[in-house]
DNA sequence: ACACTATAAGTTGTCAGACAATTAACTCAG
DNA sequence: CTGAGTTAATTGTCTGACAACTTATAGTGT
């Protein structure tokens, strides 16, 4: 029972948070501190909690305010389908920007992943995807240089990795997907417009073709909220 | 271009919890903040970013500590096994604790989870799972009284709902599971002995019989890094 | 010698006040 | 009407201090 202070200070928060509508700007921190009986240090502590679970967005020189949630994209887990074929069939329109195409060396753990040896060639691809124009997710796909080249995207490529092989004619077999929640990194924290820290949901997946070969280490950062993504477990071993 | 001192701050302090090994202990907060140029109140913001990851631990008057993870439980997500199957198939030992049987009236949202009415009586089961003596789960299940009553699990309960029911010869038949992250819940990190705001991993699932009745409404909230949970997916649609 | 108590030092939690950096609105000359 | 400068408001950071808590140490009585 020693947090008495701060827990009943979240607390507070959290219902003033939920009671404000989406957009909107709350109390300055002098204020809030004051009418919630505390310091502004003790409250600026417990506002950075809820900045990173995405509830409110601070701007120097501006305010905090309470972020809104678009509608989410939906999903079964069985099936592998890219985010653009994803908001497709629900009829949204999502964009993508940031996109970075870079050719390196496999590393142990990509070597790992992908089944192949340290310093083979790789083709790394990295981008944010925009639903509202907000970040709602960031994908880093790591591919073999002799499954994708830097001249081979460089033309008719949308976003979506997935969607670029399978349009090619590439034979695709199955994905092996983790799932996993994450703190954001200092990278994709920037790539997200969050701060570092902010929780996320994480997949980490590697594809494989026709022959069992991984073509495609994908690694997947989503923004609480904005997707909704379930599954269909048979019960028994 | 804003929060230099901040964010150069995570860096400094990532690399410093990196390096430093389990359970030790960090320098205190006023010599840490010398050592890295910035102000106590700036180092404790960002000692918070990592808390909440559960990358540190804050006791006071004791110390900052970096906390060790155990090893971590495997399973995949195409079939719905108990915790306590997935320890036992992995040699592990884990225990319960927090154990709480409390009858209630379904409300709004749980009744259209289960398929009943409001108002519709109801048993909820709520634990948190250990592993090595660390909470590194808590889990609601929430049944119809008609599926399971208080003097039902008097006896022969050891921690697991889907167990329970197997055991006891139900015939179940599927699980519909979804994923997300959240940052924990007052009620959720009293029981797992974290702070309010920490990430996490979230299951919410519905559990159905040979009738396509749902005889459970299930919420798991995992702390990361202790499960690795993965599905295969199929290509193409 | 042993168990228990009181003390002291060290650490995190909270507070108060101040200034810097940034933003947004306003004023006013052209 | 436009645009630059000014001003007020807000968050970011710093300094210093004290409170609450933990741990180790020294001391005391039996």
């Amino acid at each position: 029972m020693s947090n008495f202070p701060f827990q009943r200070l979240q607390a507070d928060l959290s219902g003033l948070i939920d009671r404000t509508p989406a957009g909107q700007r709350l109390p300055s921190e002098p204020e809030l501190a004051k009418q919630l009986g505390v310091s502004r240090a003790t409250l600026r502590d417990a506002m950075r909690t809820f900045e990173t679970q995405g509830l409110v967005r601070r701007r120097q020189g501006s305010g905090t305010f309470v972020v809104g949630k678009v509608q989410a994209l939906d999903s079964g887990l069985e099936v592998l389908e890219s985010l653009e074929t994803m908001a497709k069939r629900l009829g949204l329109v999502i964009s993508v920007s940031h996109l970075s195409v870079e050719p390196l060396a496999a590393d142990e753990t990509l070597a790992e992943k992908l089944g192949l040896e340290v310093g083979a060639g790789l083709l790394c691809i990295r981008r944010v995807i925009r639903a509202d124009g907000r970040p709602v997710a960031y994908l880093v796909d790591t591919l073999p240089e002799n499954v994708l080249r830097v001249d081979d995207v460089a033309t008719d490529f949308h976003g979506s990795v997935l969607d670029f092989l399978l349009e090619r004619g590439d034979i695709l077999k199955t994905s092996r997907a983790n799932v996993s929640a994450l703190g954001a990194t200092a990278e994709v924290a920037k790539a997200l417009e969050i701060q570092r820290g902010d929780v996320l949901l994480h997949f980490y997946s590697q594809l494989f073709d026709e022959n069992a070969k991984v073509v495609d280490y994908s690694l997947s950062y989503f923004i609480p909220g904005y997707f909704h993504f379930h599954v269909v477990r048979r019960v028994g071993g």
